[in-house]
RNA sequence: GGGUUCGUAGCUCAGCCAGGUAGAGUACCGGACUUUUAAUCCGGCUGUCCGGGGUCCGAAUCCCCGCGAACCCGCCA
């Protein structure tokens, strides 16, 4: 290389976005005292952790641009004015008469939050909080009720041709040549959407609509008739996405926002909004893939699948879950639970190469490292290495201890020599990887039948666990019980390993059934015969 | 019709976004654990990095053109 190579911050692509947000804002001459970076929050379905991802991002953004030597602040934005447009999987049937209400002015279906929205907006506030990121919250319901995006409302409204044309032609999208960009809140039925705003009176600030119904998806959904006024400075309702962005970055002056490609018209429609009516240079973007379920196991509609902050946190820490999101931002596809284990030890590699335990030969590449152990723990890494013990091998352990695991687990791993002694990190391990071999890797119970020669042989051995001497060489008896009564040795253990484990193989029989109590051993065997 | 992502070992995939010896898990083969089975540890094997062009001293990685797959948009938010 005939250069060397300028490494920009702590060399990940974050430091490379936040550089190249400054450097656009220093061209266009903007302020640059205080950077307001944004995250939406759906407050529709129940929050994935790709929801989080947005929020994630742009904190890591803003860190970034903190580490510049620039003030930084997170908006976390709710949009939980939205419309209930279906009832999302999972949640009862009895919403349907709630579709096209505001998410916030629907009853919580779970009865533990003031509304739909609250609790949706909640869960997803608790993911970004046991992550440790910091945000100003702000509410889509408390925004319109102050009257915060009026005047941008109002420059909307008053260029409603030029815009509802350059709608149709950059995205083909027709409507806004006839109905205004603004839902106005039917103040008789109480629905979004239904109503079609006509009349925009610039001086009162106040529009005309008439409930009049409207199709969301292939359903129809029935307007009430209702003809009304609504004032835009105070009442309850809404600009559609195609505008609501530009207006909401112009009134909160916001630099930075990350977007799912499944809104990627609407950033553009957005974008030009900013740019053409509102006069304000719109704020730095990066476009990411969606998370999406792990294809084949998406048939599977228990709960459990639904792949959610809190339910990753059941299994992995909340760094593995900062990794996940902070690795890269292009590319990420498919998210499942099973990405956890590889995750955790990935981690713990970072950890490795960031205090000096493990050398990469690419300078460069060490560098980058060290920088995604930083982001990942938030700028702020610790002063010394946690103890770690592989994840894979936590989950084999935990699958062959289920009962008194913590301690059994701990004592199998000293003796392994991969620790010298507890300690609360590896309990926490321990628990995290027997929740994840408890919910994933459930032993089928195997009906097993015997014949009289198995089953004699059997009643022997659990005569000679239960006596009062612990026998010699355990491994030894078992072989010559069954080789004495002319079992297949092979055969026999198969079948211990169904009754003790419930699975075809497992461990060493003799040291195993010693481990986890030869009393106990022998009780599990009389049961079958 | 418009757009995005993906294609790497038998299988599942990482590596690509800031170019520098092609990797992991699994499977398979062998060894250790003085008797079979597992785990663990050690060793071994596996490649048209989808095809073609370009840039470069150097390309799995960047650019262009194809082929194949998935997804998003073309209702709405």
């Amino acid at each position: 290389m005939e250069e060397e190579q300028q490494i920009i911050g702590k060399g990940t692509w974050i430091d490379k976005l936040a550089f190249e947000l400054l450097e656009r804002e220093k061209s266009i001459g903007r302020d640059t005292k205080l950077i307001r970076v944004e995250s939406g929050l759906g407050a529709s379905g129940i929050p994935h952790i790709g929801s989080l991802g947005d929020a994630v991002r742009a904190y890591g953004v803003k860190l970034a641009l903190e580490n510049f030597g620039y003030k930084s602040e997170l908006i976390a934005y709710s949009d939980d004015l939205d419309g209930l447009r279906k009832i999302p999987e999972g949640l009862p049937d009895s919403l349907k008469e709630h579709i096209g209400k505001p998410v916030s002015f629907i009853p919580d279906p779970f009865g533990c939050h003031d509304s739909y929205g609250l609790h949706m907006s909640s869960l997803l506030l608790d993911g970004l909080d046991k992550l440790g990121i910091k945000y100003k919250f702000q509410r889509g319901v408390d925004t319109y009720k102050n009257g915060l995006l009026k005047e941008q409302i109002h420059m909307i409204l008053t260029n409603s041709k030029k815009i509802g044309k350059k709608i149709a032609e950059m995205v083909g999208q027709e409507k806004y040549q006839e109905a205004l960009p603004y839902f106005p809140l039917c103040a008789n039925c109480g629905r979004l959407y239904t109503a079609i705003s006509y009349e925009y009176l610039p001086d009162e600030r106040k529009i005309k609509y008439k409930c009049v119904g409207t199709t969301i998806g292939s359903k129809t959904l029935e307007g009430c008739g209702h003809e009304g006024i609504a004032d835009i400075t105070k009442d309850i309702g809404k600009l559609p996405w195609k505008v609501e962005f530009a207006a909401r970055w112009h009134a909160f002056d916001i630099r930075f926002e990350a977007y799912g490609k499944d809104i990627m018209d609407s950033v553009k429609v957005n974008d030009w909004v900013a740019e053409e009516i509102l006069k304000f240079p719109a704020p730095t973007h990066v476009k990411y893939e969606m998370f999406l379920d792990k294809g084949g196991k998406k048939i599977s509609k228990s709960l459990g699948n639904v792949v959610t902050s809190q339910a990753w946190l059941r299994y992995g820490t909340p760094k593995s879950i900062l990794l996940l999101l902070y690795k890269r931002i292009t590319g990420t596809r498919e998210v499942g639970f099973d990405d956890i284990p590889a995750l955790m030890d990935e981690y713990n590699e970072l950890e490795n190469i960031y205090f000096g335990k493990i050398k990469l030969e690419n300078e460069n590449k060490t560098i980058r490292s060290k920088g995604l152990y930083e982001y990942v723990n938030l700028l702020t890494p610790p002063k010394s290495q946690r103890p770690y013990v592989n994840y894979r091998l936590l989950v084999q352990l935990c699958k062959i201890f289920r009962e008194d695991r913590i301690p059994l687990v701990t004592k199998k791993l000293i003796e392994y020599g991969t620790i010298k002694e507890s300690s609360p990190e590896i309990e926490e391990l321990i628990t995290l990887a027997g929740n994840y071999a408890d919910d994933f890797d459930k032993p089928t119970k195997v009906e097993i039948q015997v014949e009289d020669k198995v089953k004699n042989a059997l009643s022997e051995l659990a005569s000679l666990l239960s006596s009062e001497q612990e026998p010699e060489d355990l491994q030894n008896s078992i072989y010559q019980i069954a080789k004495n009564r002319d079992i297949q040795p092979k055969d026999f253990f198969k079948i211990l390993y169904q009754i003790i484990l419930a699975a075809e193989r497992g461990p060493k029989l003799g040291p195993f059934i010693l481990d986890i109590g030869r009393k106990k051993v022998a009780l599990l065997i009389s049961e079958h015969l």
